[in-house]
DNA sequence: ATTATCTATAGATCTATAGATAATGC
DNA sequence: ATTATCTATAGATCTATAGATAATGC
């Protein structure tokens, strides 16, 4: 019954990233150990020898979980390196990034469920805001004099609404809108789409 | 032990009233029927004679919290009439709106949760959210040419977005900067903070 | 000898139902 | 007679712990 330690820390990396999956998709109240567990082929027994506490794994799933989101939108921003901006809204304001919440967003998925939470998993969601909003700095036009880090704020608070509000109604055709009218409105205060200055118009 | 219809009518009602600001502290599924039962002054056993399931509460609880949403935005702009945009951010992107989980905007402090709910919880959003923007379309200048739909929607995900992002991290501080830098965005993208037609500069 | 995982279980809580009770409404 | 609420309970599930097991690591 016994593994390898190397083993052993492959499962809990496991568990890590399932749960990071099935809390995004069920919220930190709507799936228990046993089917996390199970996500992993292990057993809720396992559990306490890996983690201190349910809390502790929301905690370091929600830290798994945004750094898989910085990833993806660094990953957005190099596929286009003329426009990294517009490469990052073309993909978080899509009808299919609305539509996969195992995957998507963290902030989106479980930021009602994060304000709940203890402060190791603010914290997570902290330090994970506080990627987005690095990233975003540099893409965004500084010359109306505004403060950059207030735009970028702003930016991203538009974009994490608008997908929140379009997963929060049944109407498809309302959620599009909402996304659609973001990604205008997000553009339209950033020159040519995040281009770097020295191609900026 | 039986009460007058019309108790019943009222203890009804009163189990709704307190449904949509627990659910709004602890989620749908961070709350239990005994808890919300107790909240109303009755027991448990009473519940299913009123409501269908706890799904059924949930959807009655959302259109109850988001009706009493709209009511607080309405009472705002009524208490600026040149002003009502402005009125509106001003609470809304306030940190003690930000404190007040419980009877705040149900869209953020149930966004995340309502995306995992059924048909009913989401056409009580969609109605609430539908109504959120009837009364920003008025405020919203058009003279830019952009649809007042869509920026009734990119303004919406803004303020939204802003109080989600300042909910789910520690520091004080970053929360504010949230509120400060969404209401900068949306009163910059319309005149005069949503002063009436006659009266924009 | 240590330990990662397993089975099993304690004790609490959850949704939902059943039957008793006592007051209403006819 | 009807019924709104109560107490009690069924049956499932939840987090967490205990002890057994079998393989690792020294």
């Amino acid at each position: 019954m016994r593994v390898t330690r190397q083993q052993a820390e492959e499962n809990r990396q496991t568990v890590i990233d399932v749960a990071s999956r099935l809390f995004r998709e069920h919220g930190f109240d709507g799936i228990g150990l046993k089917d996390l567990m199970a996500g992993a082929g292990l057993t809720q027994g396992a559990f306490y020898k890996q983690f201190e506490s349910k809390d502790d794994l929301a905690a370091q799933a929600s830290r798994r979980a945004l750094e898989s989101a910085s990833g993806r939108w660094s990953a957005a921003a190099r596929s286009n390196p003329d426009a990294p901006l517009a490469a990052v809204v073309d993909f978080y304001l899509s009808m299919g990034h609305c539509a996969e919440k195992t995957d998507g967003c963290p902030v989106v998925a479980l930021g009602s469920d994060a304000a709940r939470q203890g402060p190791a998993v603010k914290a997570a969601f902290e330090n994970g805001i506080e990627e987005y909003l690095q990233m975003l700095g540099p893409w965004i036009g500084t010359a109306d004099g505004d403060a950059p880090d207030n735009k970028a704020m702003a930016i991203l608070s538009t974009m994490v609404g608008a997908v929140l509000l379009s997963r929060a109604v049944n109407d498809e055709r309302m959620s599009e809108r909402f996304l659609v009218a973001a990604a205008e409105s997000v553009l339209a205060q950033s020159p040519v789409g995040g281009a770097p200055p020295s191609r900026r118009q």
